[in-house]
DNA sequence: TAGTGGTCTAGACCACGTG
DNA sequence: ACGTGGTCTAGACCACTAT
C-alpha cells in the first residue's frame, strides 16, 4: 500500500493544467479551476511523452509483476485505483482496457477486475492449439521424459537473450490424448527463474504446465511467439510418437515472454496431426 | 448529406439514461418527423438489449457492407456520425474503437478515419503468414493453374454454408517465391459472389488476390480461420512444387469470411516450409 | 442494500495533418 | 486557421453480484 503515488514524473512543470501527480502532458482541465489538492503540476510538452492512461497502464502492470495482486485475485476498484493515482476514473478505465484486451486482466460486471491465471480454461487454450478432429479440446497426460539442468546452448541462448552457457532447465515429455502419444516437446526455461523444478513436481502436477510455473515459481507466461512447419519424424521422434520414420509432423517452436516482454521459454513440438489439427484465427 | 435521420434513439436526456429505452423502446420515437435517411431505419430496432454503441456499431457496419464509404475512402467525422445518429461523440467513438479493433477501419490522427483496405501493406500480410526464413515477407509471383465455375461437392458446400450442387469457382495455382514453387492452393468461391472471374483475370492482376476481389467484386474479407495440418505430398503436389513425393508438407485448411460472418471462400494450401515457417503469435 | 464494472453524455484541451 | 482524432475529466444512471 504504498500509495501516495505523489509524482513520479520526472520533470513536471508548471503549466498548463493538472491532471494529478503524473507526467502527463496533455489533459484537460476540466472545468473552473480546481484548487490542486496536492501539489500538481503539469509538463510541459516534454520529449518523452506518453499519455496519461498510458502511465496509468504501467504502473498497474508493475504492480502486476511485483505480485501486490497475485493472479486470480481482484486488483482495487476503478475509483480506488483513481484516487491512488489522482486520476479521474476515466482514465483508469482505459488503462484496464487495455490490460483486458491484453488477457492481463479479466473484468467481471459486479465483481471486479481479476488478475487471470492460467488456471482458467478461458486462458488455457490460448496456448494450447490443437484440437481434436472429433470431440473437445482437452488437456491430454503428460509424461516427463527428462528434466535437467544444463548449460545453454548458442542458439537457445539467444532466442532467450541469454549468454551462451548460462544456466538453462531442459524438459522433454511427451503428450496423450485419447491414449495416443500426439505431442513431443523439448523446453528450455531461463535457469534464474526455475530453481528447484524438477521431474517429480512436473509429474505430480495435474493441469497446464504454465499453471505450475505461475504458481510455484512466480513467471506468468503472457504472449508467445510460433514459427511452425511440417518435418518428417527421425528415429527419436518416431519411436516416442510411435509412427513411421519419415511420417510428417508439425512442427512447433515457440518462445514465451513474461512481463516486459522478456523471453524465459524456448520450446520445441512435434505434434502428429493426424487426428488433430493446429487451429489459428486470422482477423 | 445532410444527415438527420434514421434516429434510432429516443432522445438522449440528459437526466434520465436513455439507452434501455432505445433498443428496447421502439415505440419511442421522439417525435417529429424521421425521414428515412439509410434504407434501414430500424423500425422494430431489437428484440434483445444491446447498447447504445453496439447499436451504432451496426449501423455502421451495415454502411460499409452497402458500400455508402468503399475501401481506401474516409468516414465521416465522429461528429458527424454523432450527429446523424442523434448519439454523443463517445458513443460513436468506442462503436469506431471497435471497428478498429478489428480492423475494419483505421484512424489515423489528424486526417479521420478510413475504411481497410487489402491493398494496404500492413493488412496484406494479415492473411499471408508464409515467412521466409532470410529476408522479408513478401507475396510471391502467382501462377494460375485453372479457374473454372463448377457445382459445389457435398464438403465445401458445408463449409461455405450453402446446397451441394450450387455454383460454385475454383482456383487453382502455384505460388512462387524467389523462384521456388513454394504453395500450391486449390481455393472455392461463392460462384454468386464472383460472377466473371476467369484465369485471365487473375493472371493480368498483380497483388493480393484478395485485394481483387474487394476492387472487382466488391467482397472484402474480413477474417479467416485455419486448420493446420503435416501431410505427406502427393504425387501431383510432388510435381507441382518440385519435392519428392512423401515430402512433409504444411496443409492449411481455410474457411474466410465478409461481414456479418458468411463464409465465402474455401481453401486449401500446400506449403512448402524448408525455407519459409509459417508465422503465428498468442496472446 | 452496497459495491463493482458498463454505458452515456458533455465539454475542454492537445497533437496532428492540411490548407 | 481549421478540422480530425486523441486524451482527460466529471457526473449520472444502468446492470450485475453479493450480502
Amino acid at each position: 500500500m504504498s500509495s501516495l503515488p505523489t509524482s513520479l514524473t520526472g520533470a513536471p512543470a508548471p503549466g498548463a493544467q493538472d491532471s494529478g501527480a503524473i507526467t502527463a502532458g496533455v489533459g484537460a482541465q476540466p472545468s473552473p479551476s480546481q484548487p490542486p489538492a496536492a501539489p500538481a503540476v503539469h509538463a510541459v510538452p516534454s520529449p518523452t511523452f506518453s499519455p496519461l492512461y498510458q502511465q496509468i497502464k504501467a504502473l498497474i502492470t508493475r504492480s502486476l509483476q511485483s505480485g501486490e495482486w497475485k493472479p486470480g485475485e481482484m486488483i482495487p476498484s476503478e475509483m480506488e485505483l483513481a484516487s491512488r493515482y489522482k486520476v479521474s476514473q476515466g482514465t483508469v478505465r482505459k488503462a484496464i482496457d487495455e490490460l483486458a484486451a491484453e488477457n492481463l486482466v479479466a473484468r467481471r460486471q459486479g465483481k471486479g477486475t481479476f488478475v487471470t491465471t492460467h488456471h482458467e480454461d478461458v486462458v488455457k487454450f490460448r496456448f494450447l492449439r490443437l484440437v481434436p478432429d472429433e470431440g473437445e479440446p482437452h488437456y491430454g497426460a503428460s509424461h516427463v521424459l527428462e528434466c535437467k539442468r544444463l548449460r545453454a546452448p548458442a542458439e537457445i541462448a539467444r532466442l532467450l537473450d541469454i549468454r551462451t552457457g548460462d544456466s538453462v532447465v531442459q524438459i522433454r515429455r511427451v503428450l496423450n490424448f485419447s491414449g495416443e502419444s500426439t505431442v513431443l516437446d523439448e523446453i528450455w526455461l531461463l535457469g534464474a527463474n526455475f530453481k528447484g523444478l524438477t521431474a517429480e513436481k512436473l509429474t505430480e502436477w495435474k493441469g497446464p504446465m504454465y499453471a505450475l510455473f505461475e504458481a510455484e515459481f512466480g513467471t506468468r507466461m503472457i504472449r508467445a511467439s510460433e514459427k511452425i512447419r511440417a518435418v518428417a519424424a527421425d528415429q527419436t521422434a518416431a519411436d516416442l510418437l510411435s509412427v513411421p520414420v519419415g511420417s510428417p509432423l508439425l512442427s512447433v517452436e515457440r518462445v514465451s515472454y513474461t512481463y516486459g516482454d522478456r523471453p524465459v521459454e524456448v520450446r520445441r513440438g512435434l505434434y502428429v496431426t493426424t487426428r488433430h489439427y493446429y487451429q489459428n484465427d486470422l482477423s
